[in-house]
DNA sequence: CCAAGATACTGCACTGATTGAAACTTTGCA
DNA sequence: TGCAAAGTTTCAATCAGTGCAGTATCTTGG
């Protein structure tokens, strides 16, 4: 795994960076159907072929720091504490996600957030992106905890974290609420899921 | 809320039904992305135009019966059990949609489950489709459960308990294992998230 | 420093999904 | 029967995505 550093890996990095910020300035500009792939390519000065060859579609250009958000979690769960809990790791995972910064990332991040919560092409490939993550999480969980967790019961508890804490975000964003205010649901209801929902319905 | 008994509604029925029928065979004879909408619409001798006036894209068709479900669904939450708790009356939701039959669908099950194994983009809609309900199976809890739900409440139980059901299904079938033992899976997810994750990960 | 060889970029043609508008046909009903 | 609504078809246009062939630009071994 070794960094790239030559001119021609410096210019990559540059350009798919210009097709980033370019697509998400003409997405929140003039909406994401209004903007063409052409457009898009123009503004960071390709050719809309080559736009091809840095992201696999028009949506992926908004999910750009996906992967590397991933491996980070990843690493997270392969490096997991000696005697630590899975609820334990798992909390630490969604919190490192959260405080997620990168220059791109902080930046756009609300820009993403209100473009996702407007269109369902990018709804559906959030969706995607995320089930598969949690589906990778969940397998490097069994790895991580090989006697302690099973396939079915890994699946459950990445699966029931990360399922409530969607959900619950994006009703809080729905309802009107701000981010900030969507991530303290997220949270919250991560915890209700992590305590078990047998309580629930009879007045505490 | 009639049911329509006209001429033209018969019509509609039947090639509605005549699309999925075309559709689903072609998919599985020749693979999703190798069949056409044009084909589609041949084999129910329509034109291509009118295809989209019973389905808003290719990707619906194989998801024909996810309003009719998802209606059932929100109707027994509304007619939910005095006294009973959330995570029975979700138990019960979650076992009539795994008994759900139908003409196509009973007979289309597997096909389907293979079809969305193998095709990202219905992969993608599937994932929305499920998300759409959740947040619309939180929003009826909440009304059945005013005074003991709130909204980050519902959304915490309703998501984690898909979830985590959802993930391990998928999990499960990915790793070869019948449509049954992924119903099993699932059902045992559930569990494990209705129960919580304190426990996991110490040996019991 | 230079020639291969590998990589990346471009233009072009083409398939196929999706949409809008206008003309036409069928059905429901007075 | 005859009109209006609903449903279809035809036609044209847009745009995402893909394959291909040729050109331009790095990287590397000598």
């Amino acid at each position: 795994m070794k960094v790239e550093t030559g001119l021609r890996a410096r210019k990559k990095a540059r350009t798919r960076r210009a097709l980033v910020e370019g697509a998400l300035r003409l997405f929140t500009q003039k909406g994401y159907e209004q903007t063409t792939l052409a457009e898009i390519a123009a503004s960071a000065d390709v050719s809309t072929r080559t736009f091809f060859s840095y992201f696999a579609g028009k949506e992926d250009v908004v999910f750009f720091d996906a992967d590397d958000r991933l491996r980070e979690a990843l690493a997270m769960i392969g490096g997991r504490l000696p005697g630590e809990s899975v609820a334990a790791l798992l909390a630490r995972v969604v919190e490192a996600g959260a405080r997620w910064e990168d220059d791109l990332t902080g930046r756009l991040a609300t820009e993403r957030f209100h473009l996702m919560m407007a269109v369902p092409a990018l709804q559906a490939r959030a969706l995607h992106l995320l089930f598969d993550s949690q589906r990778r999480l969940a397998e490097a969980l069994c790895s991580a905890y090989p006697d302690e967790v099973d396939p079915v019961t890994a699946a459950a508890a990445v699966g029931s974290l990360v399922g409530a804490a969607k959900l619950a975000a994006v009703m809080s964003l729905t309802r009107g609420e701000t981010p900030e205010q969507a991530w303290t649901a997220a949270r919250r209801a991560a915890e209700i899921a992590a305590g078990g929902l047998q309580s629930l319905g009879r007045t505490p």
